[in-house]
DNA sequence: CCTGCTACCTGATGGC
DNA sequence: TGCCATCAGGTAGCAG
């Protein structure tokens, strides 16, 4: 499901619900959801997961790149929902369907589901501890994220436009959605080097970017995610999208068709008119 | 170091 | 109606 406004989106929606509860208890009823702690190893890591958030506190709820954090009192719970992970609520510790993990609270339960298992949750002494977070790059929303960031960034890889968005050490929390439609507002070429880039283009990249995923965030907040309606963000979505799963229709730009290309095993939409 | 390819999983969909 | 191939909003691990 999520790229950066998605979970954006789902932090904000979670933190009345549990920040400062407690976790009263941890259930893992997959075990493959759960991703060993850094440095330990696979066998007995559902048991330990359990253990270890047992009795915390939920104090802050964040977010890194694509990565929701859930600070406790020791430690971080970390939840990655790659292609289709989502978050549901039950009002009552009794839960129904697939869930994954689970964690009971007085006011109810969280349950992180994953149906196709390649999200994961896991449990870290600290945000540095996580490999993959450790190597993300630049907030897109933050103050950080400039142009001339953009412009040192783009000028030290060789990789197609498309790749480089997608490459979390370099911008964190682009994903197959927004990068489409981020150079579809560009109007460059997903293929272009990015080394290559004028200026001028890597001016019309950012502002793209930034625009691209707070319009993306805004229709994630309204209406907010509904952990108790697993279908919530898929709606509205369609009011912003530009190219992305639009090949063969008409682009919103010139008429023309929208094409569909394969990169690093991935689609790309784009309009070869209005993208050099 | 950089870049590109594949595995990891399951379910939905469309062609025959 | 099966059955099979293909596709899905992501990342880690490995080879070159």
């Amino acid at each position: 499901m999520p790229e950066l406004p998605e979970v954006e989106a789902i932090a904000e929606a979670l933190r009345p619900l549990v920040e400062g509860e407690k976790i009263v208890r941890g259930r893992v009823i997959h075990a493959v959801a759960v991703q060993p702690s850094p440095g330990e190893q696979k066998r007995g890591a559902a048991e330990r997961f359990v253990r270890r958030v047992r009795g915390e506190m939920v104090r802050v709820v964040g977010r890194r790149g694509k990565y929701l954090i859930l600070e406790l009192e020791h430690g971080i719970l970390v939840l990655h929902f790659r292609f289709d992970g989502q978050l549901i609520w039950f009002d009552s510790r009794k839960i129904s369907g697939h869930v994954d993990v689970a964690f009971e609270t007085r006011r109810g339960t969280l349950g992180y589901v994953d149906p196709r298992h390649l999200g994961r949750a896991q449990w870290a002494s600290s945000r540095e501890d996580v490999p993959g977070m450790r190597g993300l790059g630049v907030e897109p929303l933050s103050r950080e994220f400039t142009t001339v960031r953009l412009a040192e960034l783009l000028k030290s890889s060789r990789q197609p436009l498309k790749l480089f968005l997608l490459d979390q050490r370099k911008v964190a929390g682009i994903g197959n959605i927004y990068s489409s439609e981020s150079m579809w507002r560009a109007r460059l070429d997903p293929r272009r080097r990015t080394h290559r880039l004028s200026p001028e283009e890597t001016q019309r990249l950012y502002k793209s970017i930034v625009d691209v995923l707070h319009r993306a965030l805004e229709c994630c907040r309204k209406p907010a995610p509904n952990f108790r309606d697993p279908t919530w963000w898929f709606r509205g979505l369609e009011r912003i999208l530009r190219v992305y799963d639009r090949e063969g229709e008409k682009c919103r730009g010139c008429g023309d068709k929208v094409r569909r290309i394969e990169q690093g095993g991935r689609s790309t939409y784009f309009c070869a008119q209005c993208q050099k």
